[in-house]
DNA sequence: TATCCATAAAAACAAATGTACTCTAATACA
DNA sequence: TGTATTAGAGTACATTTGTTTTTATGGATA
């Protein structure tokens, strides 16, 4: 992963950078120049504040003239890692690229009142949903909007929440798993209560 | 979100907390003491000490004592979300639980230089990583310690880069897909790098 | 070889900042 | 009403920290 020439950093450069990212991941606020300065193994602050400068030049970095540890990384996303590239899952056709990205997952929690639920079971299996996955969900707040095809976490009266694909055919619900295995639940729409519509899905392994 | 009772914090409290939260989501790194007290129109420090130590003994921040700008928001994860309970996907089965549970995904990128990639293709369906997902990974820095049946993604030179089962069969290293359709791949471990192993899958639809 | 330039060391300084202490005002409670 | 508790104001101090300046070093270049 050495970006330090397409970056246009020198190795230095690069290497506090990278370092400072870390130490964001890890503290949550900015290190001082002086905790750099033990980091890259220097006896002065001096060296510090050039690479600092420079990083602000190239546009990496950026802080707040005179104030103590108010560094702020404004190219990257504080909580996204590196997209290195793609991978293929088919055959060995697809290759390593360079370009870097970022992902951010966070920007799905900025929505307001989005929740998450575990999965159990394995009714949504063919739609890459698998038992104890986490799904992110944001409240339906207006059941009329529902686009047939949307997955829906649906609570029916007396019975229990569930997964499901979402359609609507005239009067009537249709409330189907991906899944085979799983008949279709037909509903009159006074029997069901719609309380999210899916956003992500995140597995930890 | 009024949670100022049940959180057990008073409402001074309560409001700083929501104000440094706000401060850190928008320059990412901690205001000072000094800074807290014009925002909340006091005019010495020694309120904000208070509040702070308060919060500390409640377990919403901390900080390094006697350093600059080190606040650190330990309790609720930054961009959690509420776990509301669980959700069958097989049958209308479980029901909503109240428990309070918060998900934290961030968590995981915490750990050294992860990575993420896109996935590309269905080999891994049946292993629910679908083409378009991004997976996770974390750098091997030993491939020894690598176990069978961990999913990693290798680089096979002069090929390309794939997404597998792991599988150590004396000295050949099969690398499997969750995909009938795709034969194992055997190769010697010399030819053959590995990258990362799976983390975590996002997908956001 | 001589010169230039970038980097590092060293020291010193001033501003920012966390902390401690005392005093006063407000509030709650018996 | 009186007292105890808590919160805020004011002040002072030591440490942390960004910044500046001077000097030394090493490498590149003509």
């Amino acid at each position: 992963m050495d970006n330090s020439q397409e970056n246009n950093l020198s190795e230095a450069q690069n290497e506090l950078y990278q370092w400072i990212k870390n130490y964001f991941r890890e503290f949550q606020h900015s290190p001082s120049i002086r905790q750099m300065m033990q980091a890259m193994n220097l006896k002065s602050p001096a060296p510090i504040q050039s690479r600092l400068k420079h990083l602000q030049e190239k546009g990496y970095l950026t802080w707040q003239e005179g104030k103590a540890r108010t560094l702020q990384i404004v190219d990257e996303i504080f909580e996204g890692v590196p997209i290195l590239g793609s991978v293929a899952a088919g055959g060995l056709i697809e290759t390593y690229t360079d370009i870097q990205e970022n992902l951010d997952v966070t920007e799905v929690f900025k929505k307001k009142n989005v929740f998450a639920l575990t999965v159990n079971g394995d009714s949504m299996i063919d739609a890459c949903i698998a038992d104890g996955d986490m799904v992110l969900m944001e409240p339906i707040t207006d059941s009329y909007s529902l686009k047939n095809g949307t997955i829906v976490s649906a609570l029916v009266p007396g019975l229990g929440t569930t997964l499901k694909y979402f359609f609507k055919r005239g009067n009537k619900i249709f409330l189907e798993a991906a899944n085979p295995n799983y008949e279709p639940i037909e509903l009159n729409k006074e029997n069901v209560i719609f309380q999210g519509k899916l956003l992500a899905v995140w597995r930890k392994v």
